[in-house]
DNA sequence: GAGGTTGTTCAATAAATTTTGAACAAACTT
DNA sequence: AAGTTTGTTCAAAATTTATTGAACAACCTC
C-alpha cells in the first residue's frame, strides 16, 4: 500500500513511531489471542462473521475500552468491516459508548452480562425470524383451509403441527430469558 | 447439460414420458412450495445450507415417504446434493427410512416430533461445539494462573466469567429439552 | 459375471457472504 | 473557512460455503 493510498485512509495516531512496528496489529497477548479465537469460533456457531467474533473478543479480554482505530490496529481489520461490526454488536447491545475525557473519539467496551447478551440476541436475531415465520404460516393456513384435495386434511395436519412448533418456540424463548435473568444459583 | 452426460448421472425414473414436461421439478403444489419455502428460511436461521431445508421441507408437507431420485426430480437438485441433505438429516434425527414393499430403494420420511428434532439438533450441533469450547476455555484458564502481569487479576476474573457462562448454558439446554419433551400443555 | 440400479464421494464450479478501501459526510479545530 | 479527525457507506475483491456432476462402489438381477 503505497503513502498516498494510507494516508487517505488511516488515520495517523499521534503515538511514537516506535508503536508501529511493521503493520496493523500490535500488541495482543498469546491469551488474549486465544480468547478471541474461542469469540470467533462461538460467533461462527451463531451465524456471525467472524470479524464480529474478533471485535467482540478483543473488547471483552481487554481491561480498558478503545476506540474504532485501536480495534483497527490490533486486529489488523479494516476500518470498514470494525464500523460495521461495531454497529452490530451495539444494536445487539453487546458493545456500549464510553466517554473519555479529552478524546474526541467514541470508545467501545464490551457489555459482559449473558443475560443482556441472550436478550439482544434474541429481540435482534431470533424474534425477526420467528414473527416472519409465524406471519407466512398464517397466510399458507388460510389458503390451505380452501383446499378440497385429497390431502387437503394431511396439508392441515402438518400446518397445525408446524403452528405448535411455534407457540412452543415462543414459550422456551421465555423461558431462557427467565432463567438467564435470574442471579445465578446451582 | 448434454444428453450423454445426463444419461451418467441421472437415473431413468420408470414413470411415462409426460411426466417429465421440461427438467427437473414436477408435482410441487403451490402449497407444498410455500412450506417447502418456509423450512428454507428456518434453516438459514439455523445456519444450514438451502439444500436441507429443501429436502426436510418436501418431505415434511408430503403424505408419503419418497426415494432420492424422487427428491432430486420434484426439487430440482442435484443427486449429490441430495445424498448429503439426506445424510445430514438422517444424523440428526430429522429424516427416517422407510421400506416400501416391491421397491429396492430406499424411502425417506420426515420425522415431525419437535421433541426429537431438537434432541438432535442439541446432540449434533450444539453440544460439540460447547464442549470444544469448553476443552479450550480449560486451556487458557491453565495458562492465565501462572500470568503474573498487571493484567493477569482481569484475565482470570473475565475467564471465570466465561466459565460461567458455559455452564449456565449447559443447563439451559437440559432445561431446553426438558421443556420440548414434555405433552404440550398452556 | 454382464448389465442395471441405487446411492456416495469429492474435485471443480457456482453462489453467497464477508472484507476491503477509497470516497464521502459530519463534526471539530484553529 | 480551510484543514483535520472520526466514522460511515458501498462497489469491488477476496473468501467461504454450497452445489454440481462424473466417477465410483455396492448391490441387485438375470
Amino acid at each position: 500500500m503505497s503513502a498516498e493510498a494510507r494516508s487517505a485512509n488511516q488515520a495517523r495516531v499521534s503515538i511514537h513511531a516506535e508503536d508501529i512496528p511493521v503493520a496493523g496489529q500490535e500488541e495482543i497477548s498469546p491469551l488474549q489471542l486465544e480468547v478471541i479465537e474461542l469469540f470467533v469460533h462461538a460467533v461462527k456457531v451463531l451465524g456471525l462473521p467472524k470479524s464480529v467474533g474478533e471485535i467482540y473478543g478483543l473488547l471483552f479480554i481487554s481491561p480498558e475500552a478503545m476506540p474504532l482505530d485501536v480495534i483497527v490496529a490490533r486486529l489488523g481489520i479494516s476500518k470498514g468491516s470494525a464500523s460495521q461490526g461495531l454497529r452490530f454488536l451495539r444494536n445487539l447491545g453487546a458493545v456500549q459508548l464510553f466517554q473519555v475525557a479529552d478524546d474526541r473519539r467514541e470508545h467501545f467496551e464490551a457489555v459482559t452480562e449473558l443475560k443482556k447478551l441472550a436478550a439482544g440476541f434474541i429481540n435482534g436475531e431470533i424474534n425477526p425470524h420467528l414473527e416472519s415465520g409465524t406471519q407466512r404460516l398464517e397466510k399458507i393456513r388460510k389458503a390451505a383451509v380452501a383446499d378440497t384435495s385429497e390431502n387437503g386434511a394431511f396439508y392441515r395436519d402438518r400446518l397445525a403441527r408446524l403452528g405448535n412448533w411455534r407457540r412452543r418456540g415462543g414459550l422456551l424463548l421465555k423461558i431462557v430469558s427467565r432463567f438467564l435473568g435470574r442471579t445465578t444459583k446451582k
